[in-house]
DNA sequence: TTAATAGCCCTG
DNA sequence: AGGGCTATTAAC
């Protein structure tokens, strides 16, 4: 074969691969290439490569580079892309080229760290060191430091100062090799010793090992604070025994990456670990990359964009917080992570373990349907912690006076007086959610987007959450002409500035995205905080997870009541979810929490089973309501979603898929054009297409034909689109 | 997606 | 004719 085709795939949102020459590049499927493309040059995957060609043979071009010394591409991660690409509903070429990492997408060679090691060859090993000059003493000393092991350049440099210039003459007469390799992230030197189990930690992990291969999807549903990192833990160094394992770990994009990271670190010294998340640099994270996919890194903990990493031998997957909803991709390719992982595991036949204080009702579902084993964790692993008491603080009986309830206050008051720490949590940063003008009832809101603009008001700015937009706070109503202009609501800055007032010998701080432009703020808090240098800690939903405050005992809650009763059909599984989780927050170590939670709405059966800790009644009352309603789980759905500078061309745009859509399928149910809950974002006017189906095969079918008919669409210059499956929101 | 180019209006 | 702009289309 002379010149073999070569198929291409591409980052061109075309649903296609291109054809090109091998000309005497000794090319692999998998293998990187850099392509010519009309007039510019593009970094390729080789997908396929065949004798015979579609396009015009004339017209081919022949590629321009191979990378023949990178690892190729594994079959397995083209089909799992090519799965993803497809139910996702986005061409196989943008997702491939877009789980690469920075460097690799880019035409330069992707360089990372590499490291030379030093190894007696068989000759070398045979040589009898007395024939050597005597005078060769360097020489000597390094064939000496080779002969039992191999060796870095730093610990040749501590053989000899003069190690270079004596080991080239051992390499020419073949004595020594250098080769090259992958430079690894050496573990820190602090190992910690492994806890008790309790015996549900030790049924679960039982259970797993009873049958470690396979496909077996687990739900390991346990508590704040009842172990399920250990039991991570305890599994992968079984998985791990086995010679070349690896092991994915999933986590949320928090910045609680590094903590895990950490521990899990110095609980297994013995492995080499790898991190891949955005904090990285592009060159660590192509370094980690490839160590994976090397099969030299063991355990990979990563964010949603990790489950596309290639790795040789992946014996188990588990996605810690599996419920979290930053697996879920919102902008290109929407996939959600967690349900690729499931794929994955499927294809793989290898477990997966999806942990969580309060799964997604999906995967709820799903154990409750027996198709995900449940393994159960209700205790506390530290002995003697309790779970938190939640109590509600009725805010029509109690009046708030600047936000606070007489029965918050006093809680606070006491915490104060026995030198305990309070949490204070508010998702709603900034002074105040509203300017208001008391004369015309004008409240300041966002040109771009169907926003109110929030007052900062150390800042004198108002500001868009959404979009960005800010500027000087105005001192007349532009309506009237009034000057009674009045922020209302309470935002953090704003309750630290009444807590101040209230407390004023407490020690206060602020955690929001205000308050720690660097990460280096939020540590610094922190580490106060552990140092007991805070009383009362303020801050929005970046202090919900995971965190541990041994003297914390009081958590406060405010202002939940928009969720609760909110037309998004997942904000109560949020709700809930993010209230257990910052209840964990309370009394972690031996001293007993309190939680009080203001709302307008105690009797809210949310409320009800948050009080008795219980996620199952809970899930049980939501699943019941989802059912009767014909929404997830019980149904598929899939939204497209098209935005331009005017609603016209939206408008127009989506009654053509409304009506290709109904008559190309009558399994699938299609809602008429509605607006989003935010109409305008950004300067553009938003509307969408509801989409349910019984099964995901009826929608995918749909889908399958509709996508490019749309895609071919002559509004398409005028309106951006997406199909979103699956999705978070409506 | 990007980039070349075709088409169009305007000016002079 | 040519400048400046937008719309269209091809890319292997």
């Amino acid at each position: 074969m002379p010149n073999s085709i070569l198929k291409v795939a591409l980052d061109i949102p075309l649903d296609k691969l291109f054809e090109y020459l091998a000309f005497d590049f000794q090319v692999e499927i998998g293998c990187r290439v850099i392509v010519p493309f009309g007039s510019r040059e593009l970094v390729g995957i080789v997908v396929a490569i065949s004798n015979t060609n579609e396009f015009e043979l004339e017209k081919l071009k022949g590629i321009k580079h191979a990378f023949v010394g990178e690892i190729p591409l594994s079959t397995e991660i083209f089909s799992l892309i090519k799965f993803t690409a497809d139910y996702y509903q986005t061409p196989f070429g943008q997702a491939l080229i877009a789980s690469l990492p920075l460097r690799m997408r880019q035409t330069k060679p992707a360089v990372s760290h590499k490291i030379f090691m030093y190894n007696l060859t068989v000759l070398g090993r045979s040589f009898d060191l007395d024939t050597l000059p005597k005078k060769l003493q360097v020489q000597r000393k390094i064939l000496l430091a080779l002969s039992n092991q191999t060796l870095t350049e730093a610990a040749l440099h501590a053989v000899s100062a003069n190690w270079r210039k004596s080991i080239l003459p051992l390499i020419e007469a073949g004595y020594i090799t250098k080769t090259e390799t992958l430079a690894i992230q050496k573990n820190i030197d602090k190992t910690s010793l492994a806890p008790q189990l309790n015996i549900e930690q030790h049924l679960a992990i039982e259970q797993i090992c009873l049958n470690k291969h396979g496909f077996v999807p687990y739900c390991l549903y346990g508590i704040t604070g009842s172990g399920k990192t250990e039991v991570y833990i305890r599994l992968i160094e079984h998985y791990l025994a086995e010679k070349e394992a690896q092991v994915l770990v999933l986590v949320p994009e928090i910045n609680l990456t590094p903590q895990l990271e950490a521990r899990f670190r110095s609980r297994l010294p013995q492995y080499t670990l790898v991190s891949l998340h955005s904090h990285l640099s592009e060159g660590d994270r192509l370094q980690n990359w490839q160590l994976a996919q090397a099969g030299i890194a063991q355990i990979i903990i990563g964010t949603r964009l990790s489950i596309f990493t290639p790795m040789l031998n992946l014996k188990l997957i588990v996605v810690d917080e599996e419920h979290d909803s930053s697996y879920k991709q919102q902008d290109g390719m929407r996939y959600h992570a967690r349900d690729i992982a499931l794929v994955r595991a499927k294809r793989l036949k290898i477990p997966i373990i999806l942990g969580s204080a309060t799964p997604s009702l999906e995967t709820w579902h799903n154990t409750l349907n027996q198709k995900f084993t449940l393994l159960t964790l209700h205790n506390r692993a530290v002995k003697n912690s309790q779970l938190p008491t939640i109590h509600t603080v009725n805010t029509n009986k109690q009046r708030p006076e600047d936000g606070i309830t007489p029965g918050l206050k006093n809680a606070i008051q006491d915490r104060l007086n026995k030198g305990e720490q309070s949490l204070l949590f508010l998702n709603r940063r900034g002074y105040a959610p509203v300017l208001f003008c008391n004369a015309c009832q004008w409240v300041a809101s966002c040109m771009r987007c169907s926003a109110k603009l929030v007052v900062h008001l150390k800042q004198g700015k108002l500001r868009c959450h959404h979009c960005g937009h800010e500027q000087k706070i105005v001192n007349q109503c532009p309506s009237c002409g009034n000057a009674d202009l009045y922020p209302s609501g309470h935002g953090t800055q704003r309750l630290e500035e009444t807590l101040k007032a209230l407390f004023p010998r407490a020690r206060i701080a602020r955690v929001d995205k205000d308050s720690t432009r660097n990460k280096h703020q939020l540590n610094e808090i922190l580490t106060k905080v552990h140092q007991n240098e805070i009383d009362i800690l303020i801050g929005t939903q970046m202090l919900a997870k995971g965190h541990d405050f041994p003297n914390l005992t009081l958590v406060g809650v405010f202002d939940t009541d928009s969720a609760l009763y909110s037309p998004d059909l997942r904000a109560s599984e949020r709700l809930f979810a993010q209230l257990m989780q910052v209840s964990g927050r309370a009394g972690r170590a031996a001293k007993a929490g309190d939680v009080l939670i203001q709302t307008a709405f105690p009797e809210h059966n949310l409320f009800n089973a948050l009080r008795g800790q219980d996620y199952k009644a809970y899930a049980a009352n939501l699943l019941n309501e989802r059912q009767i309603a014909q929404f997830p789980p019980y149904i598929y759905m899939s939204i497209i979603r098209a935005e331009a500078n005017e609603f016209g061309p939206v408008q127009q745009f989506l009654s053509h898929a409304l009506e290709l859509g109904r008559s190309l399928n009558k399994d699938v149910l299609i809602f008429d054009i509605v607006r989003p809950q935010m109409e305008r974002l950004k300067g553009m006017e938003r509307g969408q297409l509801l989409m349910q189906a019984k099964t995901r095969a009826e929608l995918q079918c749909l889908l399958r034909n509709l996508t490019p008919q749309l895609r071919a669409h002559k509004l398409n210059n005028k309106i951006r689109w997406v199909v979103d499956v699956d999705p978070l929101e409506l």
